[in-house]
RNA sequence: GGCGAGGUUCCCGAGUGGCUAAAGGGGGCAGACUGUAAAUCUGUUGGCGAACGCCUACGGUGGUUCGAAUCCACCCCUCGCCA
């Protein structure tokens, strides 16, 4: 099967360029494309998996990613489709963000040799001369066309500063320099990434007469309206496994709404297609079958087979009872602390269960404090050594919100 | 640069001297119901404290007042119209 018809059939092409030429473009030989991940964060979140397993299917059917880390184009900020212009970044900042990311990466794309690479714009960005560009690069930009770009379009009723409204222009300036130094013939980006994606295949059609390709991957949202990236309920969910352990990240897909099932599926593992419609003709509570072996696969390309089957078995653990609870995140408390007075309402706080001592009380309030399995209905009930001892006390916040604590060693 | 409108708690948005930790909505959290789903209903939603209470919060800084989100002065920022 063709790639593009692998990528289409798993939902994750919205638009592309070209007007059937792409999917030969894709099977004549091995291509390198790239991707542009902005540095603006330490971690990669939801919302960027798509184009990372989109790159991913890619990679395995031969062709080149160069995986492009926006320093310099950070510090001027992307104006698509958002409001408000971003905070400065350091050229620290932004080196350490793109070390972080590439670790990340790593779990979905092979960076060994002749495989995946890492670039910074900054390398050619920063330097640029400006009259320079605009005699190269600017004259090629038509300011009417930018302005009915959907993008610009949506940011004209806010407001734009000249600073942003520039960023498409480095975009393709990018794409550019890539054709020129890696051959790199395709880009791959988010949804609110059409209009510089097309920009910069223009411009390298003007200025070198090649044909190169775009390909968009859709903005995922689950069923009830939320995007993929931000306020999932407990906050972001990050690749990073310190900001979002395995265990959580596990939870959140088995957490899934039923209608997402097959969606998810299909992007965010890497199952072949019988097994997903296997899978997603379940109907009622037989969905759940689906989603363990969705939250699994999705776990393991993240964080590693290992921390995804602990993540499945610390789970069937607190929700069915069945096996033993090494997964679950634990939290030490030294013997000194419990000896200086400590109560459940100490306990739950320092767990990082409960964000302040109040929200504590209040919980156990409305029924929703559990420490091994009871419900807790005096929080300011001490905590004894002997509660601690062994395999710990589990604490639980609310349905879902789990904790081992446990004795500290020395 | 001129004129006008505005900056309120996570978000939107009411509030024009004390009854205001601040209406209402959204979101979040919890409980019930369930399948660790959805929908629905109920409760809850700044921090510390067992509690009288104390602290922090209405763009910033000063001021008026027994008392200010609310009045005054200056400053900063956003939006609109004009230049």
């Amino acid at each position: 099967m063709e790639l593009l018809a692998v990528l289409e059939e798993r939902g994750m092409v919205y638009q592309k360029t070209g007007t059937g030429g792409l999917g030969k473009f894709l099977e004549d030989r091995p291509r390198v494309f790239y991707a542009g991940f902005d540095a603006t964060a330490e971690s990669l979140h939801l919302g960027h998996l798509v184009p990372l397993m989109t790159a991913a299917h890619m990679q395995r059917a031969g062709h080149r990613p160069l995986i492009l880390v926006g320093g310099a184009t950070a510090l001027v900020g992307d104006p698509s489709f958002r409001n408000t212009e971003r905070p400065l970044l350091s050229q620290d900042d932004v080196e350490r963000y793109a070390e972080a990311l590439r670790t990340q990466m790593t779990r979905f794309l092979d960076f060994g040799p002749g495989g995946a690479v890492l670039l910074n714009n900054a390398r050619w960005l920063m330097d640029l001369n400006y009259i320079d560009f605009l005699l190269h690069v600017g004259r090629h930009f038509s300011v009417n066309r930018m302005l009915t770009v959907d993008s610009v379009k949506a940011r004209l009723e806010t407001g734009l500063s000249f600073l942003e409204f520039n960023y498409m222009l480095l975009q393709s300036f990018d794409f550019l320099h890539l054709y020129r130094t890696w051959n790199c013939e395709l880009q791959l980006g988010g949804a609110d990434q059409w209009g510089n994606i097309v920009a910069g295949t223009d411009l390298v059609r003007r200025v070198e007469g090649a044909e190169v390709y775009g390909i968009t991957c859709p903005l995922v949202t689950t069923s009830t309206g939320e995007k993929m990236s931000k306020s999932q309920p407990g906050g972001a969910v990050w690749l990073d496994p310190k900001l979002t352990s395995p265990y959580r990240y596990y939870q959140f897909w088995i957490n899934s709404d039923d209608r997402d099932l097959g969606k998810f599926l299909r992007l965010y593992t890497f199952l072949p297609m019988d097994t997903i419609r296997e899978l997603e003709s379940d109907t009622g509570a037989g969905l759940r079958r689906g989603k363990e072996i969705l939250a699994l696969e999705a776990t393991a390309i993240a964080h590693g087979r290992k921390e995804a089957e602990a993540a499945r078995d610390a789970s069937r653990a607190l929700f069915l009872g069945e096996g033993g609870l090494e997964g679950v995140p634990s939290f030490e408390v030294s013997g000194d602390r419990v000896g200086r007075g400590m109560t459940l309402v100490d306990l739950f706080v320092e767990s990082g269960l409960c964000p302040s001592r109040g929200e504590v009380r209040r919980l156990a309030e409305q029924g929703g404090l559990y420490t091994d399995g009871k419900r807790v209905t005096d929080p300011g009930e001490p905590v004894t050594l002997e509660s601690l001892a062994g395999d710990g006390l589990i604490l639980r916040a609310g349905k879902k919100r789990h904790c081992r604590a446990v004795l500290a060693a020395d």
